[in-house]
RNA sequence: GGAGCCGUGGUGCAGCCGGUUUAACACGCCAGCCUGUCAAGCUGGAGAUCGCGGGUUCGAGUCCCGUCGGCUCCGCCA
C-alpha cells in the first residue's frame, strides 16, 4: 500500500495544484464510458474528483478502466490538470480540474450495491440501517458526523477553557426507583443481582460536587428503556454538567454562550442573547406546551369570561365546572371550504379534543355551526379578543383548562405549520423556568417529581412544601429551541434534611430512600456545596444543527422504533450456557405458549 | 399496551371498485455502439412465485383475518 499512498484528497483538489502528480485512493462513484474517453468520479470522504482515461495515452490503463465499477475501490495515479473552459463543471468544487490517469489499481471490487450512494435517491430507511456503512458513504451523512463531533469538540475546548473536567462515570450502576424503565445487565459475580445502564449520571455528577469538583461535564451516553419516538432512542447522548456555587443565572449564561458559539461555528446563525425566559405557567398558558415554538405567535386566547352566560351550553357548563375555553386564530382561514371546515373537530380529536366550535369571519359575516346562541354583542366581543379581523378562522374548545389548552398548543403547531408561518433558517432559543417541583400522576394519585427528585423548591415556595405541594415551585428550567425541549436541568437540593423531606413527599419511605440513595444521602451529610446543572440532548440538538429530516439520520448506527439494530440484528437470543452462568431462566418461551393458547381459546 | 400508514425485480414506484395484457415506468445491472461527459447518450438484454401464512371467490398483487418488518402518533419517557 505504501506504493499507492494517497498525496491528496479528492474533494480538495483545486487549479492551484495544477501540474503534480497526485496519487488518489477512493471509491469508484460513477464511471462514463465513451468509448474514447471513459471518466470516473472518485469519491472520498471530502468529495468527488474527475479522473480521464485516454485510450491512446496507454491502452492497457484504458481496458483496466473499462472494468471498474461503482463502488470498487481503486487508486489512481495521474495528473492534474485544468478542465477545458467548455467542460468545466461548476456544479462540483473541483468542476475546474481533473486528473489525467496514468497508473490504476484495484485495490477491492464490490458488489453492486443494494443502494445507491447519492443524495438524491430515496431508499426505505430498514434497507438503509440494514446497509448502515454504505448509507454513511452518501455526503449528506458523512456531513452529519463531521457535524456531530464539530458539536462535541467544540463543547469539549469551550468547557475546558471554562474550567470544567471531563469525568467518566459508571456505565454499569444500580437501578433507581421512578423515572423510566431500566436497562439491566445481569452481575455473573453476584447471581440474582442486576447493574442498571444509567438514565443519566444525575447522582454521579452530585457526588462529584461534594467531592470537590468545581465544574464537571461529560458528553455521557444515556439509557432509557421505554418506547421510542421519532426524536427518541433508547441510548442517547447528554451534554452533561454541573457547578458548585452556582445559581440559575451563571448556568444560563454558560449554556447561552455554549450555545451560541455552536449555531455561530457551525450554521452561521447569530442568537440573541440573553434568551428570553417565559415561566412553566405562562408557557402553558399562552402556548399550552412546556415547550412553545416561539417562530410564530398564534398565541392562545382564553375565552371563558365572554362565553360562560351565553345561550351555548357546553360552553357554559365547562365554564361553571372549572374549565375554560380556549382558542386560537388562525389568519386567512376563514374562506376555509365547508369540508375544510368539516374537518377541523376531526383534527382537534387527534389532539384529544372531545369537540371544537369555529366562527370563520368571511365577508358576508360570520359563518358558524353555533352562531345563533350568541348575541352580535357576545360575537363581536368573541372577535375583538380573538383580534380576528374578516378573512381568520377563530377555533374553540372547551374543556378542563389544562387540557383545552395542551389540544390548542397541538392545534397552534399544525396551523403553524400549515400556514408555513415558521421563517425559514431561524432559530428561536428559550428558557422555560420555575416548573412546579411535583404534578399529579391522574392514574396513581400519587404525587411524582415533575423534572427530577433532586430538583430544589424555589426558596420562597418552601413554605408549602407539606401542606400545598403541588403550589411548590421548583429551580429548575428547561431550554426550548424552535419548539423542541434541548435541554433540562435545576438547582439541587444539597442538604440531606430538604431531600428527605421531598423523598416523604413523593411517597418514598425513609428505608427505601436510605436503601437506593442512601450513598447520596450520606454525602450531603459531609459538607455538600450548593449546586446545579443542567443536561442538553446532544442527539436533538444535532438534529436541529444539520437540518436533518430525522434524529436517527445523526447517530451512526440508531435503532428501529422496535428498539433494533439492523445492521447487528440486536436484540439477539443468546446460548443457553450464557444464561446459566448468569444465573438466569428466561421466560420468554413458556409466556409464547401461553399467549397462543389464550388466542386459541378464543 | 393502543391507533394509523407502508411492504410489488437490486432501488424508487404504477397497477383505482377482484378478471386487459406476458405486472407498467424510471434508476441501477449486463452487452454492444460512442473522443469531453459529469444524474452522459443511443440500441438491445436479464431480472418479480407482488413480505409471509391462512381465508373468501370460478378467479386475489387487488377483498378479509393473522403474522413479520419499517415509519408516525397516543400511552410511556423523573
Amino acid at each position: 500500500m505504501t506504493e499507492w499512498k494517497r498525496t491528496y484528497y479528492c474533494g480538495k483538489l483545486r487549479p492551484e495544484d495544477v501540474g503534480v502528480t497526485v496519487c488518489l485512493n477512493g471509491w469508484v462513484h460513477r464511471w462514463r464510458n465513451h468509448g474514447g474517453v471513459l471518466f470516473i468520479d472518485l469519491r472520498d470522504s471530502t468529495g468527488l474528483v474527475q479522473v480521464v482515461f485516454h485510450p491512446e495515452n496507454n491502452k492497457d490503463l484504458f481496458e483496466q478502466a473499462e472494468t471498474l465499477r461503482n463502488e470498487n475501490v481503486i487508486a489512481v495515479r495521474g495528473r492534474l490538470e485544468k478542465r477545458p473552459a467548455e467542460t468545466v463543471n461548476p456544479n462540483l468544487p473541483t468542476g475546474e480540474v481533473e486528473v489525467i490517469a496514468q497508473e490504476l489499481v484495484i485495490l477491492n471490487k464490490a458488489k453492486t450495491p443494494p443502494l445507491q450512494i447519492d443524495d438524491r435517491i430515496t431508499v426505505d430507511e430498514a434497507l438503509r440501517l440494514r446497509y448502515r456503512y454504505l448509507d454513511l458513504r452518501r455526503p449528506e451523512m458523512q456531513k452529519y458526523l463531521a457535524v456531530r463531533h464539530r458539536v462535541a469538540k467544540l463543547t469539549r475546548d469551550f468547557l475546558d477553557q471554562k474550567g470544567f473536567l471531563e469525568i467518566e462515570t459508571p456505565m454499569l450502576t444500580r437501578s433507581t426507583p421512578e423515572g423510566a424503565r431500566d436497562f439491566l445487565a445481569p452481575s455473573r459475580l453476584s447471581p440474582g443481582k442486576f447493574y442498571a445502564l444509567p438514565q443519566s449520571p444525575q447522582l454521579f455528577k452530585q457526588v462529584l460536587m461534594v467531592a470537590g469538583v468545581d465544574k464537571y461535564f461529560q458528553i455521557a451516553r444515556c439509557f432509557r428503556d421505554e418506547d421510542l419516538r421519532a426524536d427518541r432512542q433508547p441510548e442517547f447522548t447528554q451534554i452533561d454538567l454541573e457547578m458548585a456555587f452556582v445559581d440559575r443565572e451563571e448556568i444560563f449564561a454558560l449554556m447561552e454562550e455554549l450555545v451560541q458559539v455552536l449555531f455561530k461555528e457551525l450554521t452561521g446563525f447569530e442568537s440573541v442573547r440573553p434568551f428570553p425566559r417565559l415561566s412553566y405557567h405562562e408557557a402553558v398558558r399562552r402556548f399550552g406546551t412546556d415547550k412553545p415554538d416561539t417562530r410564530f405567535a398564534m398565541e392562545l386566547t382564553d375565552f371563558s369570561d365572554l362565553v360562560k352566560e351565553t345561550e351555548f351550553s357546553i360552553f357554559r357548563q365547562v365554564v361553571a365546572g372549572g374549565g375554560s375555553v380556549i382558542g386560537i386564530t388562525a389568519p386567512g382561514c376563514g374562506n376555509y371550504s365547508r369540508r375544510e371546515l368539516d374537518e377541523l373537530p376531526r383534527l382537534a380529536a387527534d389532539f384529544g379534543a372531545r369537540g371544537l366550535v369555529y366562527f370563520a369571519l368571511t365577508g358576508e359575516g360570520i359563518k358558524s355551526p353555533v352562531a345563533k346562541f350568541f348575541t352580535p354583542g357576545q360575537l363581536t366581543a368573541i372577535c375583538e379578543r380573538a383580534q380576528a379581523r374578516e378573512g381568520d378562522l377563530i377555533m374553540m374548545v372547551a374543556d378542563e383548562t389544562e387540557k383545552a389548552r395542551e389540544i390548542l398548543g397541538g392545534l397552534r403547531l399544525e396551523f403553524g405549520r400549515r400556514l408555513q408561518l415558521i421563517p425559514e433558517g431561524r432559530h428561536d432559543f428559550l428558557w422555560v423556568i420555575d416548573f412546579p417541583l411535583f404534578e399529579l400522576n391522574k392514574e396513581t394519585r400519587r404525587i411524582e417529581s415533575m423534572h427530577n427528585p433532586f430538583a430544589a423548591p424555589l426558596p420562597e415556595d418552601r413554605a408549602f412544601l407539606e401542606s400545598e405541594p403541588l403550589r411548590v415551585r421548583g429551580d429548575a428550567y428547561d431550554l426550548v429551541l424552535d419548539g423542541v425541549e434541548l435541554g433540562s436541568g435545576s438547582i439541587r437540593m444539597h442538604q440531606r434534611e430538604l431531600q428527605e423531606k421531598v423523598f416523604a413527599i413523593l411517597g418514598i419511605s425513609p428505608e427505601e430512600a436510605r436503601e437506593k440513595f442512601g450513598f447520596l444521602l450520606n454525602a450531603f451529610d459531609y459538607g455538600a456545596p450548593p449546586h446545579g446543572g443542567i443536561a442538553l440532548g446532544m442527539d436533538r440538538l444535532v438534529t436541529i444543527l444539520t437540518g436533518a429530516e430525522s434524529m436517527r439520520d445523526v447517530i451512526a448506527f440508531p435503532k428501529t422504533a422496535a428498539g433494533a439494530c439492523l445492521l447487528t440484528g440486536a436484540p439477539a437470543e443468546v446460548e443457553p450456557a450464557q444464561l446459566q452462568e448468569l444465573s438466569l431462566v428466561s421466560l420468554a418461551d413458556r409466556d409464547l405458549i401461553v399467549v397462543k393458547k389464550r388466542k386459541n381459546e378464543t
